[in-house]
DNA sequence: ATCAGAGCCTGCCAGC
DNA sequence: TGCTGGCAGGCTCTGA
């Protein structure tokens, strides 16, 4: 599922292809996957890529064209949402679930699929509403710091692992790198966040600075769905020491690791090493 | 303020 | 073999 460092690994993944591009021509293929009360004129048709730009999970493709004022994309992934280039001519009808697919001009495909649709795309209608937009989340997970971390859930009753998963908390952490950062920092996820001591919280945000970075190195997690912009899986899962191993020793103790609902998610834990 | 629960949605897998 | 139910969880909304 596409957390910051898969949407990252996207963006990298498709600057060099679309950065300067012209798009020629924007087919929607499910209406409903554009989002809010964006028009499908906004698809970017005839516009010239400039930069895509990330915070936490959101993706956002600047464009500009001759006749209107800029024009920008916004992308979110959802679960299952895949945004992958085709070098050559890409063939939509032999891939199931695309959604929306661009051809660029000197050719060359993008294609919008999302198995599930908790994804979507939204025509933002200038930069200053980007920035609005974006201003609601907290600070972006590759920068999150210990004093932004505390100011942002200090005072909240609710668990830990709640407050990480708020994007308006720090922006970008999602059910896989919340496990792996509360792991790292050794703090349980059940802990309310206001227990958590300054030094707690510093920790905490080196934790997740951490995980995303590594992240990105090994080119996002692949646990089922993901892809990067290429159609590539990473590597990232191979990584991880709690996220999806309930019941099996703890890589560092050996301490079996816990598996429970916390904040509506499946949270695993190692009670030796988090407390 | 925080929670649980429902809803959106499909693919996969275990169990019958 | 084929059905069914459970699970996966991004986000949002409602009601407690």
């Amino acid at each position: 599922m596409p957390e910051l460092p898969e949407v990252e690994t996207v963006r990298r993944t498709l600057e060099p292809h679309l950065v300067g591009r012209r798009v020629a021509r924007a087919d929607l293929r499910r209406p409903d996957i554009l989002r809010g009360d964006s028009s499908p004129a906004a698809l970017l048709q005839g516009a010239t890529i400039h930069a895509l730009q990330r915070r936490g999970k959101q993706l956002a493709i600047l464009a500009s064209s001759r006749a209107a004022k800029p024009r920008i994309l916004l992308v979110h992934l959802g679960m299952t949402g895949q945004l992958i280039h085709h070098a050559g001519k890409a063939d939509p009808l032999s891939t199931t679930h695309v959604h929306a697919l661009w051809t660029l001009s000197g050719g060359g495909t993008l294609l919008f699929r999302d198995p599930r649709r908790f994804g979507g795309l939204w025509s933002i209608p200038s930069v200053a509403d980007l920035e609005a937009r974006w201003a609601a989340l907290g600070p972006d997970g590759l920068v999150i710091t210990g004093d932004r971390l505390a100011a942002a859930a200090g005072r909240s009753a609710r668990a830990i692992k709640a407050s990480l998963l708020d994007q308006a908390v720090v922006a970008g952490v999602g059910n896989i790198y919340a496990d792996e950062a509360l792991f790292r920092a050794g703090i349980r996820p059940r802990r309310a966040s206001r227990l958590l001591t300054r030094h707690d919280f510093e920790r905490l945000a080196v934790a997740i600075r951490e995980v995303l970075h590594a992240a990105v190195e090994a080119r996002g997690s692949s646990i089922r769905d993901y892809v990067d912009g290429s159609g590539f899986p990473g590597k990232a899962q191979l990584a991880h020491a709690v996220y999806g191993k309930g019941g099996l020793p703890c890589r560092v103790c050996g301490t079996r690791l816990r598996s429970a609902q916390v904040a509506q998610r499946t949270t695993v834990w190692c009670p030796t090493c988090q407390r």
